[in-house]
DNA sequence: GTGGTCTAGACCACT
DNA sequence: GTGGTCTAGACCACC
């Protein structure tokens, strides 16, 4: 499993582990019942504390997004995929809501808004 | 001058006061010359410490945004608006590049973040 | 009399007030046993509080640069001029003194201070 | 970590703080990279407040000398030795032109500051 | 009255 | 363990 981590970015590592495990199972890169690496494999891959890695799966398992067997490790949860992609969404749209709604704080028109949405759509 | 926060929201309190006399200047709600209630009155007006009002001041000051007089207060600074008018704007570029972002990265085409967008302008 | 006030200045304006009457007597403006304009004149005049200019004649008074007479009003002190210049010398040296230290703090050796002593000599 | 305050000078305690790092840094005495004492070890070997220590690390992390990771700690930042420079350069001519202004403004020729600058770099 | 600095605690999140 | 934030006091200098 591929995980890059950014120890200056301002999102904890732990969540940046969370965000890439789930866009890896979005993309199907991570299928359901795979195997994930174990804490602490991962945290010496990583170079980073184990409590660290336990943490974000801790997330994941709370989230239903992975099942955690004592004793054998972690794996992917069956059948999750839609939910996943709906909370996902719900993410993209509020992203996308709050950007709107601070454009319009700052005396953007409708208008201008449109223009830049299609500015950086055709950008990179 | 009107300030409203928010206790149990996750930004800190000092980063609230500052957006929103950020928003007031660009508003035009405060002008620049006008002075600032004092660090202790907003703080007891808030019922917060004064040293979180203080570090909010201290914010926009290095900012620019305000000019405090040793003694006298703290003034909104005069003619910086352009400036904080281009940060704003980037920062709303920003938050709309983010979110697009995030969308392509969980798979939406582009006709799926259009439709989105339209969705949320329309809506509130 | 002449004064100028800066609001803005990191220095406090009593400050600027006793400067700027230190240099007028010591330049021949002011002579010893001239009268000083009252507390209540120079403060409307200089559109500041009275208790501030009565700090810098207090300042004065007690260097023995000025007399007060209960109801009179404030004088040029006669005589101390030689004192006046001591002081003054000392504090040039001072600053002068402070600034190579600060050089060589920083790791400038005597030939670089000597050089950048003549640019500022020679530049305004 | 060698740092000395002085409890009765006019200096702001932090400053203190940020100065000694700024030359320790400059000599060489800390690399980029390294890691400072935590705020609060430091904060209790100077037996002053952490927040205090904090003050100072916070203006050092805004001028870009240190980098602070949460949960980790603060590290002196890599590379920006040559930008160090250049600033304290700035620093040392703006106290000598002062002093010869202050010089100057008291009447002193050209010869006499020469000869007080000689004096006082033989000196120490 | 004002801001500038400092203290000695506290709670939280991250590693 | 670390830093990030906040509190409720205090003293000082300046206006």
């Amino acid at each position: 499993m591929e995980i890059m981590i950014c120890h200056t970015s301002m999102q904890p590592i732990y969540e940046q582990i969370v965000e890439q495990i789930k866009t890896q199972v979005l993309h199907g890169t991570l299928k359901g019942g795979e195997a994930l690496p174990s804490v602490r494999s991962l945290a010496g891959e990583l170079k980073i504390s184990a409590l660290t890695v336990k943490k974000a799966y801790d997330c994941l398992e709370q989230e239903g997004m992975i099942v955690t067997v004592h004793g054998k490790g972690s794996f992917i949860a069956e059948g999750n995929l839609a939910l996943l992609e709906e909370t996902w969404k719900k993410e993209v749209e509020n992203a996308l809501s709050m950007a709107v709604e601070k454009g319009r704080d700052y005396g953007m028109t409708d208008e201008e808004l449109r223009e830049l949405f299609e500015i950086i759509m055709e950008e990179p």
